[in-house]
DNA sequence: CCTTCCAAG
DNA sequence: CTTGTAAGG
């Protein structure tokens, strides 16, 4: 079995100091992929940074505070890579890759975007220089005979079904049609699976985001924006995944809930 | 009898989030000074900027969330005045008098300063503008049988007994030899009297201040930069000074601590 | 160390 | 609404 976590922690400082210690104490996964760590890693608070038990690594973004991702895993990686090869983004602490037997996990960060500014023209070059980055992971992971995964926030719904006011957010970054279309080709062209999705493919969410603003969690006002998107060969073997939503995760420590998937592997 | 009250609130927001409101309401005072309101008018809640029983006037800084000063009087005052007459300092949140049956009262925050830097000069500047001020004030309160009393932080320690770590503060902003002499000239030139002082002329202190940092106020490591400068004719009439420390005041919603003075006067 | 600001989400 | 940063104190 490997159990794959991911999460948004929105800053890990400020999560650390509401509870993510003991979530991740109490948690089963083999490998945790985090995004918005925000923090360079001498920022972060020792339990936090190197917990017992886990291999951990940072990759921050060059601009202070901002975006970073991470990657905790229980056994320590054969290889590690930060960014996927672009010069725009390798040091906007957005994508991290590590080998594990048999499987590659990734933590993804895609900007979230804004629509109509600059931010959502920065999304579009993430796009457009990442999903051919996809395609060439899947080809080689497949000549390796190894399996793929790459967690994060996508900050894509690709369906109605993925938020709970599709109708007033058609106009909002995160719902556009561009980008809906894009994560169709991740599916489509690219091959991969959404994993979430295949596992429940009728249910309204699982929503891993709520905004702080005015009563969105209270009201489930949510989006499923944060995604586990494997190889085909990876996705079949998932077993069961879900949503940490309050009722097993009441702390709130992000504004994100942890998405967890359990595959059928051997444990890596 | 008068009783004045002047407090750095340090954020007037903050305060009210921790117990501005209740302290006001508990305080005996006919007149109360503030500085670093740090805040426009409108930002502040309710309850604090228009609490029942006080007539409140504001001296917001043009810059954005940096000092301020109010006042806040049982009675509606005659005559409110924002500023000194300094083209560089009367937008700058640092002086506001208003007249009362007898008795001028201002609420003062003198720049705090920085040794060596810009910011010491600035603070020389305000000095040098604002002591031919106060001796205008003087004269002019006199010829109209007023006395005058000028509430506030004054960033300045006139002697060693006027902080506890005199010693390793000889060269920091607030103990110069400059701004020591600057204030004995406020008494003895310009002829004010520091009131607290007068009334407890041997006793360490009574600070007002200490900062947030390392552990000063359980050390009781503070300043007495906090003052009630008075024209003689006030001055002789005070009948009791104290400072508000932890034991009268625990909250601690400022770094500095009420001082209050009661003169023997007719109630305005 | 704390309180504002601002940019970002 | 919340996270960081930065400046100011």
């Amino acid at each position: 079995m490997l159990t794959v976590t991911s999460v948004n922690v929105n800053g890990i400082r400020a999560a650390a100091k509401k509870g993510f210690s003991p979530w991740l104490a109490g948690s089963d996964a083999d490998v945790v992929c985090l995004q918005e760590v925000r923090a360079e890693e001498e920022q972060i608070p020792l339990e936090v940074r190197k917990p017992e038990g886990w291999h951990t690594v940072f990759a921050p973004a060059a601009a202070k505070g901002r975006a970073g991702v991470a990657l905790y895993t229980r056994r320590e990686p054969e290889r590690v890579q930060v960014g996927f090869g672009s010069a725009e983004f390798d040091a906007s602490g957005r994508y991290l890759e590590a080998d594990l037997p048999g499987v590659t996990v990734a933590s993804l960060y895609l900007p979230s975007g804004e629509a109509g500014t600059e931010k959502q023209d920065e999304k579009y070059r993430f796009m457009e220089a990442f999903l051919p980055y996809l395609v060439g992971l899947k080809e080689r992971a497949a000549a390796d005979g190894r399996e793929v995964v790459v967690c994060g926030d996508w900050n894509i719904c690709h369906r109605e079904a993925d938020l709970k006011n599709w109708r007033t957010n058609r106009k909002s970054a995160g719902f556009l049609p561009e980008e809906r279309e894009w994560l169709g080709r991740v599916y489509a062209e690219a091959g991969y699976v959404d994993v979430v999705r295949a596992l429940h493919p009728d249910t309204e969410g699982p929503y891993s985001w709520w905004s702080y603003r005015g009563r969105a969690f209270d009201n489930d006002a949510g989006w499923r924006i944060d995604l586990q998107v494997a190889t085909p060969g990876l996705a079949d073997r998932a077993v069961k995944a879900w949503v940490e939503r309050a009722e097993t995760h009441p702390e709130r420590w992000s504004d994100h809930a942890p998405v967890t998937v359990v595959y059928g592997l051997g444990a890596v």
